[in-house]
DNA sequence: AATTTATTGGAATAGGCGTTCTAATCGCTT
DNA sequence: AAGCGATTAGAACGCCTATTCCAATAAATT
């Protein structure tokens, strides 16, 4: 009986992450959104609900296709140097989509709203944590293969690559080169030495 | 002949680097300030012109209070390992004033402005390069002293101690513990072994 | 083809924003 | 002591915000 939507609520969800993720939660307006996704008005509260709604539906797409894809590229190379390196390459590609860089959605929403949206920071820690677990078992692995050597801290190191990708993310945006990034991160990996 | 100031314009200026560093630009409103700074709405636009400038000169006095510190610091230790590592103590020690973390209000700004205002870009690309200069000649000084291999990059170093000082700092928000940030610097240094 | 019902476009609302303006106040100099 | 002039308090301005409402539209079922 009803009407059907003529847009794609996957597809409006993804330019709103794009939006949401180039100006941040405050500088994005309604308007900038109704204007971006290209949907009324009335569509985008009736499927979404509000600005905060909205958001927070966008983070957490983002944050579960870029947990996937981190997954993903782990478990693809066996060599953790190697799978590290792939990982944070794809971060700062991630990051340097356009001329001037955009940082990573995750870390700017962090920087911008954990003090202010309780339910905000619980979704960044979900993140983070996912991210912790991810490092911890890739790092044992890499013990178990004989890549790491026995002495080294798995849980300080899982911590010193969650660091270092905010900190890669967050720098990015005043050096948007990726070979000088790309550089950092083969100095920063030599702590597995 | 004329009436004088009834307010210190640099403790006032004070008052607003702690409130755009704890809520960030686009959320703190000329209303915020004027409770804050506990003066005049006229007195602000007088002094300071508009929200833009008073947020810019904010920066910029918080800039140069940290850049001086960080200085001080590593002026003040002949070990390099100690200098940074004190250093790094600092940048915790102040990200961590509150309960919650506030990061820093250079890797705030940078990731909630440096694509909006060119102006503002341009005063964190300043600092970010007087903290590269910094410990560029730091780490020469360390080589000097026979505290660094001689086949280190200095340059590699020095970007990778910026980058991670942003990490360190962005990743706080998330994880307001001084132990675990600090364990995770001290695995950090041994990129300098 | 008629009916139903969610979607749609756009106006309307209430409130907050940054900024300006108007008087009234008050401190310094002469 | 007189008066000049910047500082002050707070109202006022126009604009933009997030959200809601109201017809009008259009797709799927009967």
């Amino acid at each position: 009986m009803p009407r059907t939507k003529n847009f794609s609520p996957e597809e409006a969800l993804e330019k709103a992450v794009n939006l949401f993720w180039e100006q941040g939660y405050h500088a994005t307006s309604m308007q900038n959104l109704v204007d971006a996704l290209g949907i009324n008005r009335a569509s985008m509260y009736g499927t979404y609900g509000g600005k905060d709604e909205l958001f927070a539906q966008a983070l957490e797409a983002y944050q579960a296709a870029e947990t996937k894809e981190v997954s993903a590229i782990l478990y693809y190379y066996t060599d953790i140097r190697q799978g590290l390196y792939v990982m944070f390459e794809y971060f700062v590609d991630s990051a340097l989509k356009e001329e001037s860089s955009n940082s990573c959605f995750h870390v700017n929403t962090a920087v911008e709203l954990a003090n202010e949206s309780k339910a905000i920071k619980e979704s960044l820690e979900a993140c983070r944590e996912l991210h912790l677990k991810m490092y911890r078992t890739y790092l044992e692995f890499g013990k178990s293969k004989a890549q790491l050597a026995n002495h080294k801290e798995i849980e300080g190191l899982a911590q010193i690559l969650y660091n270092f990708q905010c900190g890669l993310m967050s720098a990015s945006k005043l050096n948007p080169r990726k070979e000088q990034l790309m550089k950092s991160v083969s100095t920063l990996l030599t702590i597995l030495d």
